[in-house]
Order: structure tokens, then sequence, then C-alpha cells
DNA sequence: TCTGGGGTCCTTATTCGG
DNA sequence: TCTGCCGAATAAGGACCC
């Protein structure tokens, strides 16, 4: 699912030698729409888009829907316009993290050095695997094959020397291929590319670069650093400086740490009513707490977002006096500051909140704050929101809301109560 | 054309304690 | 006691990625 600019020349063979080149880079092909079509082989060969209904953007597209200049991140009105006969199927995140988890274990009987960069691609460092299962050329042939036998899926492998460049490698092996980039071959690979295919250089970046007169990574590799780091920052300069030249000395790093938990809304009209806006973040901080202590969690502070009906992005935070696990705390703090907020009399489009500053829960030391004292939340509340968490991990989510935030349920039939549904 | 939801990381400004 | 400096923590915003 990778934006990153291809050109389709550099798709072609540049040498065989492997030694080096222990890094792997493995991506599925247009993942959410490749499920898709392994669980519906009906909708095989048609142009399908995987996106939810009004306001919402492109996750997914097959390569039919792609020809009619249908991406990734496109808003769902426009891609229906340009592919009106397209089969628009919603999301179905929990059946792609199945999918994830499954292909995710395949690489780890490859090697135990995973890293797992999103749900549709990770890194494996297969150096250790050689003398088991051979060239790193052989061992993508593996997991390809694995990964299609058990999905039905494709998936396209980068091989290189560095994270940086195997990750290209993969962006250019697309659809359903490998591309091996030598060691030697690196940097003549790399100068031929535009400056947007370096990682973490967007849309501003490259127009920052563009004015400096830098447009492809052979420019960029050819300026001076110093003029890099005016263009685009000290640290961003001599980063990307370095990648220009294919220094990237990141070690591919197996079990990453979380460092935030967060959940957001976009609002299908634009809403005036703060006290809206407020029982929308109740359910969201319920939902992070609930995360929170799935992984046993602390958080330390609670960030709220907010976007105004002119797309623009506000966020407050505030750290707390002692982490929580509690949704009822983490809901408080989001209260008070979107109360804080300032937004100029317009609407509100996207609410959001996040939990940052994570600490394990077994580890961390929790002194009683001053309302856990007084009674309004503490350990009694942090027992119902568990007895809350398995209720719903029995009868599904939308079995338990927050009861400010039930008023659609509360004037749901009583035949809904009679089949048996809990809420 | 009209822009999701999940994140990470960096920069800058401010505050606070020593 | 006042002032200045420094570093750490906090807060806000923004760019970027999938």
């Amino acid at each position: 699912m990778s934006r990153a600019p291809r050109s389709p020349a550099l798709r072609r063979d540049w040498g065989s030698e492997e030694d080096g080149c222990s890094i792997l880079h493995v991506d599925m092909d247009a993942f959410f729409a490749s499920v898709e079509l392994a669980r519906r082989p009906q909708l095989r060969g048609l142009p399908v888009i995987v996106g939810g209904a009004e306001r919402s953007v492109v996750l997914a597209a097959t390569y039919e829907a792609r020809a009619f200049g249908v991406h990734s991140a496109m808003p769902m009105a426009v891609a229906r316009r340009m592919c009106p006969h397209a089969v628009v199927v919603p999301p179905d995140q929990e059946a792609y993290r199945a999918v994830s988890t499954s292909v995710m274990q395949v690489l780890r009987d490859v090697t135990t050095l995973v890293e797992q960069v999103s749900v549709d691609e990770a890194f494996l460092d297969v150096a250790g695997a050689r003398r088991r299962l051979g060239a790193p050329t052989r061992i993508a042939a593996l997991i390809r094959e694995q990964v299609h036998r058990r999905h039905g899926i494709t998936c396209s492998v980068g091989i290189a020397s560095t994270k940086f460049v195997a990750k290209l490698a993969s962006g250019h092996a697309k659809p359903d291929g490998v591309l091996l980039i030598p060691k030697v071959a690196t940097v003549e690979f790399l100068r031929a590319l535009p400056v947007g295919a370096l990682w973490g250089v967007g849309e501003r970046t490259e127009a920052s670069l563009a004015r400096w007169g830098i447009r492809t990574v052979a420019e960029l590799a050819d300026s001076d650093v110093a003029t890099v780091q005016r263009a685009v920052g000290r640290v961003a300069g001599a980063h990307l400086y370095d990648l220009a030249w294919g220094r990237d000395p990141r070690p591919v790093q197996a079990g990453r740490e979380e460092k935030s938990i967060g959940a957001e809304v976009t609002f299908p009209s634009d809403v005036a009513d703060l006290a809206v806006v407020q029982t929308q973040a109740l359910e969201l901080a319920d939902r992070c707490a609930a995360r929170l202590r799935h992984q046993n969690l602390l958080a330390r502070t609670v960030t709220v977002k907010v976007r105004t009906s002119d797309f623009r992005t506000l966020t407050r935070s505030r750290t707390l006096p002692t982490p929580t696990d509690v949704g009822r705390e983490l809901y408080l703090a989001a209260r008070d500051l979107l109360a804080g907020v300032d937004l100029g009399g317009l609407p509100v489009r996207l609410v959001g909140v996040r939990a940052e500053g994570l600490s394990p829960a077994a580890s961390t030391v929790r002194q009683p704050t001053l309302e856990e004292a007084v009674g309004e939340i503490g350990p009694g509340r942090r027992e119902a929101e568990r007895v809350m968490d398995h209720v719903r991990e029995r009868f599904g989510a939308a079995a338990l809301r927050p009861a400010s935030s039930a008023g659609v349920v509360a004037r749901r039939s009583t035949t809904d109560i009679a089949r048996g549904d809990l809420s």
C-alpha cells in the first residue's frame, strides 16, 4: 500500500550477488482488496474498491480499478466518479487482522528477526536463516509460495543490504514479484529515483527541496549536506543525505513497543453542538481504555484532536497526576480539554482521543488520586470497566456502551431486546 | 477532487526546578 | 535575595507513513 513514487524502468535485473543483502521487505499486494477477492472469488477480474461510505477515502483498490486512476487515500467520491462501475466493498478490519497475523507467523517461521511495520508489511533479517533455508532469493520464494497457498493472496519482496532500499525494492517488484538490489548496485538504483521516493519525503519536503533545485535522489546526493539541511532542517537533512548514498544503519527490530493508543471518528456531517462531540469522546475514551487494559498498559497523557469544518486540526493534551487504564479518567481529561478548545465558532468534523506515555501496568506504581479517594473514580470504577470488557468479549462490542452515549440504542425496538441483544 | 483512522517522529515554545 | 543559565518535562503543531 506504499505510495512512494516508482519508476517502471527500475524493475530490471540489477545483478545476482546476494552477499551482504540479508534484509527482506515483504509487502502484500493491494492487501485489503486481495483479502476480499480471496473470499469472494466471483469478484476476480473486476475493479474492486475497499472503502467506507460518505466522507471516507479509498483503503485499497484492485489493479483493475487502478487502471482507471483509482488509488489508495483518494476520496471515495472521486473514486466513484472515476470508476462508476467499480464494486465497492466496506472494510472488514477484523478479517484483515486475522490474515495479517497468519502471514506474520509465516515470516516468524523463517526467522525471529521480524519487524512488523503495519498490517500488511514487515522487515526480516535473514542473515541467520541462510544456512538453514538458503539464499535470500530462495527464502523470498518460499515466503511468497506459503502466503499464496495459505491465503490465496500475493505479496512482493524486496531484498537489499538496508531496510530502506529493501522497501523501495519491494515497491518496484509489485505486483507479485521479487527484486534484488545487490549492495554494489545500491547507489545507482537510488540515483534514478525522484526525491519523493526517499523515506520521510512527502509533499511538503519535496516542495522545499524543489525550491533548492533538488528533484532527484542523484541531485540530492550531489548537493552539499549543508544545502539539504538548510532546505529541510538539520536532522532531516543529514538523514536524507545519508539515505541518498544508501546509508541506513537502522537494524531490523523485532517486538517494538507501542507508544500510543488512539481512536477517532469523522462525523457523517459536521457537528455544532459541543455536547454531541463530548459524548463521542466518551465512547472513544472507553475504546482506548479497553485496549489499554487488553494490553496491560497504563497511559500518562491524554490528547484530544479536533478537526473543524475548514479542515483545520487542533490538538490539546494533558498529563495526568497518575497513569491510568480507566475510561472514565481518560474521558474526564478529554472533556476538559475539549471545553478549552477555541473552535472559532466552526462546527466539528472529527474528534479523536489518544492515550500516550504508555507503561506496563505490572511495573507502574499507581498512587490513588483525590477523585479516587472521594469515590468518583478509582478501584470500583476500574473493576466495573473490567466487567464490561468481559461482557463485550462474550457478546460483542455493541453489547455495552456508556449510558450517556446510548441515546440511539435506547430508542431501538424492543424486538432487539427480545432477541437477546443486551444493549 | 475534497480529503479516514491508525500510528511515529520531529520542531518549537514554554514552564519549572536547581 | 535576585538574576541568569541550563536541562528536562510538557504542550502544541505538523509532516509523514500505511
